[in-house]
DNA sequence: AAGCAAATTGCAACCGATTGCAATATTTTT
DNA sequence: AAAAATATTGCAATCGGTTGCAATTTGCTT
């Protein structure tokens, strides 16, 4: 426990009988430097146990070598993918993170933006919390410069790199495929539609339907959050309906899950009765029985995207302001869950 | 885009004529300066919006208010859990969090602990990689007085703080209700066992085993990384017994569901050919069919713990060196996947 | 060996907040 | 009203690394 004093340039300097500029630039592996003495130095500093001091480096240069990251949620697969990937890019890169999560609240994702304006990151990446109206409170970031990129919750017509999926194709496609399988009486559970993500895929599920000349009925509706107990009660929504609706789109995999979980308790069956498609593409998909059909979102390209154009930019390799969204591919994977008819494709792996 | 310059509270203070030392005190709430001008202060502090350079200010103070964290994995509702309630209470007072993730190696971890070193970070919160043989990567911390704590993997013999929950009784009693519920050839699905949580699990296996005069036979344990992958091969091992066993204790939930759908798929009945229970709790273990019997093992309060007792002895309320092991309850829920007699608990929930 | 270019190294002023101690202002005591 | 006590404020050094510019050393040319 006794806590030796730092190691310093100074240290190093003195020991040598150098001066402290000398042994900055070595640490550096600045150009100007001796070859010979520099591994004198970097020799000395290893042996002394020197450790360069972040916040005097940080002092002098004026920026923190840190990037700040702003998550509605941290519980889904998808989440946690785009984390690795930002990760990899970012450390990679030597950039720090700082990771604070809005629990899909306004309120917590503006002190979380406060919080990082204070610290002085580099550079934000975030997704938009439900309750979001503005960007006001990435503003001061705007003001001075840093900045800021949006994946998966943005707002499309805001300045500022977005990195998206074609959510309106995405739900098309998910619509369309129900259609295809026979289904005529779709229901869609999605989230609030203040949020891009979920507008859009709407739009799309309304556009599938209207070219198959299928009106469009406001109860097939339903807006939730998507936690546990309101994918119960949507499923007890959709039980009491008559006719029972014969398909489901849910804009969320684990919702979805737990959909199917309920119909079948109430034995109906999956996808005979009712077919099902979710959004994502969780590790849940494969554990539910039937398999779930689903949207692929691939949560690591996505990361990597958003953490290399932040860091480019932020390298002067690149001028981020010139991009304005960038579309990432998705693609809908059928398993069991929507398969009623055994059509070209056989058997989705039982 | 305009990049404004810094306010300093050099420009605060000669704003209104005084010195920065006073400014300083001022905006920190010292008792010594006089009402009025703290508020005259704090007012112009708001209007310029200064925000304060916490470079200058750990540099000088010598620390950092931020805590390292190191995680073996991310992606389990259990880690997730954990972090939340580390995140709780750390941003409650104040600390930063840097998050690093060895994705199992060791190798990762100690990148990560060497990182975190040199980021001077005042505390260290980990739980071990798989490989993990020692902790000579944390010895530097140990040196500077830098506390560690470590929960869930741990060494249990090691010095420091560790918060655990007790895994033999967790593994002791998983068994015996599998006992009690009639299984006579109980297969065990764990991970390595240098890892404390996962020898423990096993001592309680094999002791609930021979309480009951059962004979603990060495193909019945199964060893993996607990994987999608790996849990599909161990299904087809286990399948592949005979006689096929007739109750399955898995360390994780993730991997008793593959389990489970892998032998519904081989039409092997849950629980009435092979009663299943498994480890921490997932919410994946309420979507599974049949529900999974499991052990609660509740992350948020071992999060809260672990960083309630790093942070008050960071602020010297309280000395951790005192300390040595807390173990935090965990109890068996019992589910439809273990459920074989209809017992006085009568049949659990649907 | 003188002259000049190139290679190395050092000087000293930052960056911005903190804090022990001294100095000044204000209030209370006698 | 002077002395003593208390409340406020300022001085100036400090934390440790960085960097423009000057100084010094070394190498090469003729």
């Amino acid at each position: 426990m006794s806590k030796e004093k730092e190691i310093t340039i100074y240290d190093i300097a003195s020991q040598l009988g150098l001066s402290a500029a000398t042994v900055s630039r070595a640490l550096k592996d600045h150009p100007a430097i001796n070859k010979h003495t520099k591994k004198k130095i970097t020799d000395l500093a290893g042996k002394l146990g020197y450790r360069s001091n972040t916040f005097a480096s940080n002092l002098r240069q004026q920026k923190t070598n840190t990037i700040g990251v702003i998550f509605h949620e941290l519980r889904s697969q998808f989440m946690v993918a785009v984390l690795a990937g930002i990760e990899k890019i970012t450390t990679e890169a030597n950039y720090d993170l700082i990771i604070g999560h809005s629990s899909e609240t306004y309120e917590k994702e503006a002190a979380n933006a406060r919080n990082l304006f204070h610290k002085r990151v580099d550079g934000i990446i975030a997704s938009l919390a439900f309750d979001t109206e503005d960007l006001t409170h990435f503003a001061p970031f705007v003001q001075k410069g840093i900045p800021v990129i949006f994946f998966d919750r943005v707002f499309e017509n805001s300045d500022g790199v977005k990195v998206i999926i074609n959510n309106r194709k995405a739900g098309y496609e998910a619509t369309k495929h129900l259609i295809d399988q026979g289904c005529k009486r779709i229901v869609h559970v999605t989230a609030n539609l203040k949020r891009n993500v979920y507008s859009e895929r709407l739009a799309g599920y309304k556009q599938a339907l209207s070219e198959a000349g299928i009106k469009c009925k406001e109860k097939y509706l339903i807006i939730n959050d998507l936690t546990e107990k309101a994918s119960v009660d949507a499923a007890k929504k959709i039980m009491a309906m008559s006719p029972l609706p014969d398909g489901i789109f849910v804009t969320n995999d684990f919702c979805a899950a737990v959909i199917i979980q309920t119909l079948k308790e109430a034995n109906i069956k999956i996808p005979e009765d009712i077919a099902i498609v979710g959004f994502n593409n969780d590790v849940i998909c494969k554990i539910i029985e039937p398999k779930l059909t689903t949207i692929n979102y691939p949560g690591i390209e996505i990361g990597e995207i958003v953490a290399r154009n932040l860091v480019s930019h932020l390298q002067g390799n690149a001028n981020m302001n010139l991009t304005n969204t960038i579309i990432i591919k998705s693609e809908l994977i059928v398993r069991a869950s929507s398969l009623r008819k055994k059509t070209n494709k056989s058997s989705a792996k039982k």
